[in-house]
DNA sequence: CATATATTGTGAATTATTCAACAGATTTAG
DNA sequence: CTAAATCTGTTGAATAATTCACAATATATG
């Protein structure tokens, strides 16, 4: 019965890792099923939003019961693709892509880092069994199909990203402090502590405006 | 004084940062000013978004001339806070701490790491310039009127949370892959790779549901 | 098996956000 | 100095997202 692809909006797409992180917990704690309402509880979003969200992606709950935990955690892996066998990698390998390696290796699936790149020498050696290679040698190294890239080198970034979108790159999780202009086609995330506080402090100091 | 504060969209709220990063990176090349119309380009938001955005710190910017680059960030500093003396604390000495405490050094004012703790003895060195002390210590090491945390350790993530909330901690920005409830009246900013990943995966394949 | 109770899924109402259009302020050119 | 050109700030209309309210449907119970 469920609407074959309405189109799910944005807002509600920024919900689901929520939603799937906050499941995943509940699981590990031996729950089976959740009501909307308990769901709401944890992750601070009103019962309505939450059954609204999960209604785009087929009728989940049963009236009475809840939702299995279980099942809906199976959804957001087949319909959203989670549990997809894409090879993301990763440029950059100081501190921070060091960091991000080692997640890789205890971390939810969501696909995995099957390489890194680095324009210092020193730095090309493999970490927690992900190889490292030059920046020069991006081209002809980057896996087949590889969509996703991690950016946390911060030289030359501009051209950095191009170079990836031209690679076929068409997401991008950005670790720089950069303001970066993306090429059509292509989505970028910023996952950026300096922004993240500003965000803190605007909101917190709202009121002095 | 702050009555006739229309109050500010959340939306509004979360492209700040953006202008903010990319007006320093104009103001970086020698530009002075600026159209609503060549900013548009640049942070691919429509112009009369960020003309109505910037509306409502002031009347900011002069018909048939644009804005002053400088002035903007001036505001941008005055009216939300960035160039506040805020000492923020970092939960966690580990890879990413280290390189958290690492662009402290250079990277745009947002206040500054004021000390980190950390439960292992053996990171109980200051990297950086900033002093790591035990995490056992934070009730008393906690700088004055700190209210902005960067949480990086990943063990006993939500007793943290609490604790951090009876130290006075009203921002937290969140760098675990943990499921996080907050104490009412604490907001939270997660960075995480994982998420990121996620939505960048569910808005590329959302065609398949 | 029938009835009471619980909880989802969803139209309709409400609220928030974006966007187009334009009046009016400001600069620039002559 | 005046007129033409430019670009902001804002009004109001369009679009998007949230929330309400309740019918539909399941479970639980006696």
């Amino acid at each position: 019965m469920s609407n074959n692809s309405r189109n799910v909006p944005k807002a509600t797409l920024q919900r689901y890792p929520v939603y799937l992180k906050a499941l995943r917990q509940l699981k590990k704690q031996g729950l089976e099923r959740i009501l909307s309402d308990e769901l709401s509880k944890h992750v601070q979003i009103k019962s309505t939003t939450i059954r609204r969200d999960l209604s785009f992606l087929g009728t989940l709950g049963k009236q009475g019961y809840g939702y299995s935990i279980e099942k809906l955690i199976d959804v957001f892996n087949e319909k959203l693709g989670t549990e997809f066998d894409e090879k993301i990698i990763l440029i950059g390998a100081g501190n921070l892509g060091s960091a991000l390696m080692h997640y890789n290796r205890w971390q939810y699936v969501v696909g995995e880092i099957a390489c890194a790149f680095d324009v210092d020498p020193e730095k090309l050696v493999a970490r927690y069994d992900v190889p490292v290679y030059p920046m020069s040698e991006l081209e002809e190294r980057i896996p087949k199909g590889c969509r996703i890239a991690i950016l946390t080198a911060s030289s030359d970034v501009q051209a950095t990203v191009d170079r990836l979108a031209k690679c076929g790159i068409v997401g991008i999780v950005d670790f720089t402090h950069e303001h970066i202009r993306v090429p059509e086609g292509v989505k970028i995330k910023q996952v950026d502590v300096v922004s993240a506080i500003q965000e803190l402090v605007f909101e917190t100091n709202e009121m002095n405006i």
